[in-house]
Parts: C-alpha cells; sequence; structure tokens
DNA sequence: AAATTCTCCTGAAGGC
DNA sequence: TGCCTTCAGGAGAATT
C-alpha cells in the first residue's frame, strides 16, 4: 500500500524520465477512479512540457505552466514508465504519453486519483489542510505533544491522520509506534512530550529507512521501474501476528485500534 | 469540536 | 474445481 515512501520512490523513480518532457498524448481507460478523471485532460496536457514532478504528502504534483496534475496512488496504485507501445494490461487506467515513452497508471481498486487544478495546487482542498511533511523540520515532538492535548483518541488513529502529520500509514504507524516503545491503543492526550520526540525520531528513521529500501511491497506496489520495494523484510511487527517480539520476545499482538489492524509488543509497547 | 462509522473497489485467502 | 464469505486499507463524507 503506498505510504510516504512509496510515494517518494515512485516519484524519484519516474522524474528523471519525464521531467522536461512534452506531452505528446493523454489516454484514459478507465475515468472511474476515487473521483472522475478530468475528461478535457487530453486537450488540457497535450504539447505542453512538463516542467517538474514533486510531491506533497502522498500525493504526486506533475507541475505544467498552466496548471498541475495530482495523482495519488489510493491503496493499489503504481505508476510506471514504459515504451510508449506496450499494450495496457489489465487496471491500466491512465496513460501519459511523452513521445516514445508512457507513464503509465495502474490501479486495481480504484481508490487513486488523477486530478487537474489551474491554481496553486497546494490550496487545492484535499491539500489546503495537510499537515507537516514528516521529514521535514516543521515536524517534531512538540508538535504531536501541542496538537494532542485534550484529546482522547489513540495515539495511532492519531498519528495516520493527515491534519496531524502527512504520509504515515498503517505499516509505518505501527512501525513507528514499536520504535518508539508506545502501545498503540494509549490515549493521546496521555503521553509526554518527551515520548513524542521520541516518536517523531522513529516515525522519521522508518520513513527515511523504507525510502532507502525502494519503500515496502506487500501486494502490489512496484518502483517505476517495476521492481518491488525491500522495506517489507524489515518491518519489526506489521503483519507479523504470534511472532516473537525482535527486542523481548514476547509474541507480537493483532488487534483493530480505529478501525484499522494493529500490530504491536504488549510488553515493549506502553 | 471531536470521535466514530460508512464508503468506494478488487484480489487474496479461507471455508465448505 | 468452484462458489461464497471475509478481510484489507487511504481518506473523504456522513453520522453520532
Amino acid at each position: 500500500m503506498p505510504e510516504l515512501p512509496e510515494v517518494e520512490t515512485t516519484r524519484r523513480g519516474i522524474a528523471p524520465l519525464i521531467e522536461g518532457r512534452r506531452v505528446s498524448a493523454v489516454v484514459i481507460r478507465e475515468s472511474r477512479l476515487r473521483w472522475p478523471v478530468p475528461e478535457r485532460l487530453p486537450e488540457l496536457l497535450s504539447g505542453r512540457k512538463l516542467l517538474q514532478v514533486t510531491r506533497r504528502a502522498k500525493y504526486l504534483l506533475l507541475r505544467f505552466t498552466h496548471g498541475t496534475l495530482i495523482l495519488h496512488l489510493g491503496m493499489s496504485g503504481s505508476l510506471r514508465v514504459v515504451p510508449a507501445n506496450t499494450p495496457p494490461a489489465r487496471h491500466d487506467h491512465f496513460d501519459l504519453l511523452f513521445g516514445d515513452w508512457c507513464l503509465r497508471l495502474r490501479d486495481p481498486r480504484r481508490f487513486g486519483a488523477v486530478l487537474w487544478m489551474e491554481e496553486d495546487s497546494l490550496l487545492h482542498p484535499l491539500l489546503r489542510s495537510l499537515g507537516p511533511e514528516p521529514l521535514s523540520t516543521q515536524f517534531h515532538g512538540a508538535h504531536l505533544h501541542r496538537l494532542s492535548r485534550g484529546r482522547r483518541i489513540a495515539v495511532k488513529p492519531f498519528l495516520m491522520d493527515g491534519r496531524v502529520v502527512v504520509g504515515v500509514g498503517n505499516i509505518y504507524a505501527n512501525e513507528a509506534l514499536f520504535q518508539a516503545g508506545i502501545h498503540p491503543a494509549r490515549a493521546c492526550g496521555r503521553i509526554s512530550e518527551r515520548r513524542y520526540e521520541r516518536l517523531a525520531e522513529a516515525v522519521k528513521a522508518v520513513l527515511q529507512a523504507a525510502i532507502d529500501q525502494g519503500g515496502t511491497t506487500l501486494q502490489d506496489f512496484r518502483q517505476a521501474d517495476g521492481n518491488p520495494g525491500y522495506f517489507a523484510q524489515e518491518l519489526q511487527v506489521y503483519g507479523r501476528a504470534g511472532q516473537p517480539c525482535p527486542h523481548c520476545g514476547n509474541p507480537i499482538r493483532q488487534r483493530t485500534i480505529g478501525q484499522r489492524s494493529s500490530y504491536y509488543c504488549g510488553r515493549c509497547q506502553r
């Protein structure tokens, strides 16, 4: 499932292949994604030069002079750059062609999105209220501590709230809480600033390590070159119910917190 | 306001 | 072999 490391891995994979190139054609095979893919994209983009590929949260932003194409991979999406004559496979919904090369979006579950924004893309309703980037200096323990005061929600869904900090999905929330020694169900308003500092550092460390490994591939995720990510083998608790805790040997527990599957060590995480 | 629940969708896995 | 059920999950929308 694409979380921040997978999206950043994708960005780094596709950017050098398409930045500075002109769009030759746009193909929409399936417009029923999370929201309808704008039908006017072919007219809007054909002949235009792609200036830059950036990322905000889990959104990829393809900047043109007259606007920005916003891409989201949902939970099963992947982007690859393939030769333009490559036949589309099942679930290949959207192509951005650059002469001989093609940026292709595949998304079996269609939770992803392809959107267009004319004005500053960061003002888009989906991007406007997002919290800080986890790998930036704007994200730190004091920030988590301040936002959590007086709230009773469990720390795990708190950490996964995009208004608090972006890009931390279920996998990395589990991993970061394990690394920080914090129980995922603990009320977020009852965690000290000291412990939040440790959590913020854990979030940064886990995300950076995952980026370094090309992301986590559980089922669908692929890097832009088609290879899987290699962080799955580094996961300490996610998907490891019943296996021994890497620290103390106690069995890893699994339970649902905030509608999401949570994995943790009941002894190491308090 | 904050917290919880519902929703979209397909494929994998398990039961019979 | 095959059909049915259940589960997973990003994140906005709806509801409590």
